[in-house]
DNA sequence: TCGATAGTACGACGAGCATCGTACCACAAA
DNA sequence: TTTGTGGTACGATGCTCGTCGTACTATCGA
């Protein structure tokens, strides 16, 4: 069966601020939203273990940001960014925007 | 001695996330962003608690969102808006027009 | 078939959170 | 001075979270 993801008009604010809330899964939004192409889970260079790293995915995935397809013994991973433009105009691209770091991100 | 307030340039992106993804702090920014009045603390209508309403709004300063000024025996509360569309420029619009509930809020 | 690779499932642990109740403080009005 | 109001402080409780390790499944290639 089909990973679950949510409906487009099912997707939560506050689901989704909370599943952004966690600098991980903030590394890995931006990382999608970087380079277009679906990745596999284990291409996000994030110094954590393959168990947490399920666990972020699955939150980003149930919160409705992230899309999962399974290829293979892989899974593609892609941002919903169409769905979430509709249904939140403005909110990803002012997260992506956001400086990474205290200000010293202009360096 | 003054509530202590993060500097603009120290807000951090998770942070100020993590504050909005609560229904209740949403509900409260919201709130604050429909008047531009400052508010007491106990004038928000949020069937909790006064000293869950406390954690509530220190959790919202600590991160930046809301300015507490003391005064007399009330304390008012306002959003920091500017200092937030500087920092996160069009985060809190967007957040501000994300519906409320499921897709139905255009009932 | 054997081994390597990609990822999940489950259980555990420590930390933090949302909530409450009670006690308390500061100020204002009677 | 007494009473009421607006809010904090502190402790407790139960839940969720981020993280890990180990065990497991499924697929691909040699």
């Amino acid at each position: 069966m089909g990973l679950s993801h949510p409906h487009p008009d099912e997707l939560q604010m506050a689901t989704v601020l909370h599943a952004l809330s966690d600098p991980q899964r903030l590394r890995i939004v931006r990382i999608l939203a970087g380079d277009p192409a679906p990745r596999r889970c284990g291409s996000f260079d994030l110094d954590i273990t393959k168990s947490t790293l399920t666990h972020h995915f699955r939150i980003l995935r149930e919160a409705g940001l992230i899309d999962q397809r399974e290829e293979g013994t892989a899974r593609l991973n892609s941002l919903r960014r169409g769905d979430l433009d509709r249904r939140f105009p403005g909110l990803l691209d002012a997260v992506l925007a956001g400086a990474p770091g205290p200000v010293a991100a202009s360096v």
